[in-house]
DNA sequence: CACGAGACCTGTTCGC
DNA sequence: TGCGAACAGGTCTCGT
């Protein structure tokens, strides 16, 4: 579920508060673990203990990860496929899949629900360690076309599983790939080392176009896990196989590249580039 | 270095 | 209606 614009969206809705308090400032008393391999750094009992009444100082994120900065130390999570992370009363039931639960002070939860338990949470005195795997920031300052066409051309690879591939950039997921290759007309099989310049330009700002365009949308929500965003309506290519493009109305087309399920409009996107 | 397959989990949807 | 197969927003590990 959550890619670059939804993670994005969770944090805002964390840090400034949505229904109940924004989590800045708050400190945790405990935390609540039914389904314990949620918690992969350090060992549980060290994470309770490292957790224990510390204060959320600010929320931020980092490619797919939201950081939450500690009095001492920082916490990862990583929401995976389906995990999704609210603020709760404590009163409140625990919902079916809301495995971890945080208890804050003034009767309030933070909740990580996760029906297919690929989440993981960690606690580290120093995240650099961690966040230095990941690639550049594809909205920030230092992403620019020169960086990115510096680093298409050093690889040989297909262009989608180089952009889901987290250590090249950081934070897209298959929504995002898809959408941003439509946008650029680009094919998800082309190889990066053979972009012209004008195909980098291209990709370069699909990209950025795709992840604002989410993020402008409060991310996407596609099945049961719902969170309010709104971006599916908005798919140019993602599951609408057999829908026509809305640039040249040829249909949709789904293949699978690198086991992913993958969409392209095969006449806006030739498999022969240009 | 690049790529494919299999794991990790659970739920929904599709085809017969 | 029932049942197995396919598929799902992610990432890691292993073998070639």
């Amino acid at each position: 579920m959550p890619e670059l614009p939804e993670v994005e969206t969770i944090v805002r809705s964390l840090k400034h508060g949505k229904a109940g308090p924004g989590l800045v400032g708050r400190r945790i008393l405990r935390v609540q673990t039914r389904w314990p391999r949620h918690i992969e750094h350090p060992s549980l009992s060290t994470f309770r203990k490292r957790i224990k009444n510390q204060k959320v100082n600010d929320v931020l994120r980092r490619g797919k990860y939201l950081v939450f900065h500690l009095d001492l130390g920082t916490m990862l999570i990583h929401l995976r496929m389906s995990g999704d992370l609210r603020i709760s009363p404590s009163n409140s039931e625990r919902a079916r899949y809301e495995h971890t639960i945080f208890n804050l002070e003034n009767a309030w939860d933070l909740r990580f629900s996760d029906s297919r338990k690929f989440g993981r949470i960690g606690w580290y005195r120093d995240p650099a360690n961690v966040l230095a795997k990941l690639g550049p920031e594809p909205l920030s300052d230092e992403f620019t076309p020169e960086l990115f066409n510096q680093a298409l051309q050093s690889r040989s690879r297909a262009l989608k599983p180089l952009l889901l591939d987290q250590s090249f950039i950081a934070g897209i997921g298959n929504i995002y790939a898809d959408e941003a290759l439509h946008r650029a007309r680009l094919h998800p099989l082309r190889i990066s080392n053979t972009l012209s310049g004008g195909d980098t330009e291209a990709l370069w700002r699909g990209i950025r176009e795709a992840l604002y365009d989410g993020i402008h949308h409060n991310g996407a929500s596609i099945d049961w896990v719902y969170r309010g965003g709104e971006f599916q309506n908005h798919f140019r290519v993602y599951q609408r196989e057999g829908d026509d493009c809305e640039v040249c109305a040829t249909p949709i087309e789904r293949i699978v590249v690198g086991q992913r399920g993958t969409h392209l409009c095969p006449t806006c996107q030739p498999e022969k580039g240009r």
